[in-house]
DNA sequence: CTGAAAGCGCTTACAG
DNA sequence: CTGAAAGCGCTTACAG
């Protein structure tokens, strides 16, 4: 771990100014003469040089790197959401930082807080409340650029991206419907959240007589297991659980089995989230596909765009259904 | 989104200058009169300041963020390490940085290069190949500290920390032969890394004449499902499969049952790193618990501490087995 | 086409 | 106890 060389390093031992060789080695090759540039070039590459970024992105007032703040990195479905972020980020020569707030709004609101006198130059953030997080990203919003992405919070006037959630629970009615499901029971979970509230309310405008809802703290696999005891213990069973996330639906359909409940024979079980875990439970789990990928772009875009519009965009994109062997 | 305030407004508001509006924020308070303390402090408050971390970067040459890059987010293994890492640096008031090097010796080296050019005092790494991953550690070796975790590459000088693969292997062949296990399939992969390899050793040192071996490139879900179908195709099934990752164990119990294979009577499982897949699979998955918050620990100081040493250490933590119920 | 100079926002010897 | 000054390592108007 040897002394780094610095820019200045690399003009003296090309004979040129500071001025010159910065101007090489960012690439603003006009106006340079192509020997000094081929010398820098070269004094460069002996010196082993590269721009430090810190001291670069102080002068340039910008990282090129933008952050993701995530309830749970426990929880797939945010896997798979921080992996297309990356993928999107990256594509576009930008660094993630992803940072994960535990499911908790005052861990949230230190994480938002060390984002926001730190190092990205935009943050996108999965709020962990729809009413808790309001502060924190409000305070996030007078020091940098933020999108809110899969749920928003009340009340603050910043962009928004995630799936279309009153599609994609209509969609799965829909399915179990014509599939002569008749005694739906909605799993939900996180009600204090954009997600739990617009899952619920989508599915009571959809609900039959014969439906019914259990609602759990979190998004996780052990809520998934209480689910499956509480539809075990409340009498008979009915022919579908609709878990409004994959972990829910893992948890429960793991516990059923174990408790001898052949699915789909006596109950359908649903996902919504499309993670990998569906593939690997026997029998694969029915659910819908979020287009992620959509999703990190828009979430970008709206992120790194060139202006803040007065009333930001709220964007939602359509889930689509993959029926699997659940259902 | 409005001008952040700097240290200078905070000293001007204040009346004082910045070199005492400095001491007083970072808490050098020694040597500063209460009042002025009160009113730099009050100021602050009033203007919402927050020191610009990018500018005390580059003053302190320290940016108070370590790294760790793994090979794929993906693999539930490295969402716990990194989990145990995270609540481990932030115990220390460290910033981490997580970057994905998705199982490739080339990403993973421009991923390498990025942070060494970025934002880390440290870095700790999982190399993805015990030869390929070695150009770009030695590189990043001579521009900041770091520690290879998990795994570790051949001729680089540089700390190491990491399960014991040797105990971890012996343990789990003794219990399937206490357990009456006869004819054991390892199944192995990521030849190319020192896990790999150093489990591979250490099955064949406990080999007896009725196992056999099953090696596939990656540790991942679908390997696992590739082993079954070459389990189940190459005659007479085995009656354990030792895999060496829960991702591998899951795939391969998955296939299995679903071809109507009975798991533990007609075969056993186990996976090797205790992640929560394993409880979530019917039946829960025997494997071992890795002590990541060792880890994590040990990481932190070899990657923080003090001096680097000449021979840098190389820390082997031991795994425990918790039997579950397919052994 | 090139270089001297200013400045990004801090912290920290140094002098008083 | 306090402030003027230097400097971390860059980039970029500006003058020539």
């Amino acid at each position: 771990m040897q002394q780094r060389a610095t820019l200045l390093d690399v003009a003296t031992e090309a004979g040129v100014s500071r001025s010159t060789a910065s101007r090489v080695l960012t690439g603003t090759l006009r106006n340079v003469d192509p020997q000094l540039a081929e010398r820098v070039l070269e004094a460069s590459q002996r010196l082993g040089y590269r721009a430090n970024p810190v001291a670069r992105a102080l002068r340039r007032q910008s990282t090129g790197n933008v952050g993701i703040l995530v309830p749970s990195i426990r929880n797939s479905y945010f896997v798979h959401l921080v992996d297309a972020f990356t993928r999107v980020a990256n594509r576009s020569h930008f660094g993630v930082v992803l940072a994960d707030s535990g499911d908790d709004p005052e861990l949230e609101s230190r994480r938002i807080d060390a984002f926001g006198e730190s190092l990205v130059d935009a943050l996108a953030v999965v709020p962990t409340s729809v009413t808790a997080s309001g502060p924190s990203i409000r305070r996030a919003l007078e020091r940098t650029r933020v999108v809110q992405v899969d749920r928003w919070t009340a009340g603050v006037d910043c962009g928004f991206v995630g799936v279309d959630n009153e599609a994609g629970i209509r969609l799965m009615v829909e399915h179990l419907r014509s599939n002569g499901r008749r005694r739906i029971a909605y799993i939900g979970a996180d009600q204090d959240t954009s997600a739990g509230v617009e899952r619920l309310a989508a599915f009571r405008a959809h609900a039959h007589p014969g439906d019914r809802e259990i609602l759990l703290p979190h998004f996780s696999t052990s809520a998934g297991h209480h689910a499956a005891q509480r539809l075990l213990a409340d009498g008979p069973l009915p022919d579908a659980a609709l878990c409004t996330a994959d972990v829910l639906a893992v948890g429960l359909l793991s516990t059923l089995q174990k408790e001898g409940v052949k699915v789909p024979d006596d109950i359908a079980v649903t996902g919504f989230d499309g993670t990998d875990l569906l593939e690997l439970m026997n029998p694969p789990i029915t659910a819908l596909r979020h287009p992620l990928d959509a999703i990190a772009e828009r979430a970008l875009e709206l992120m790194l765009g060139p202006s803040v519009p007065a009333h930001p965009e709220k964007v939602r994109l359509p889930p689509e259904l993959v029926a699997r062997s659940t259902s």
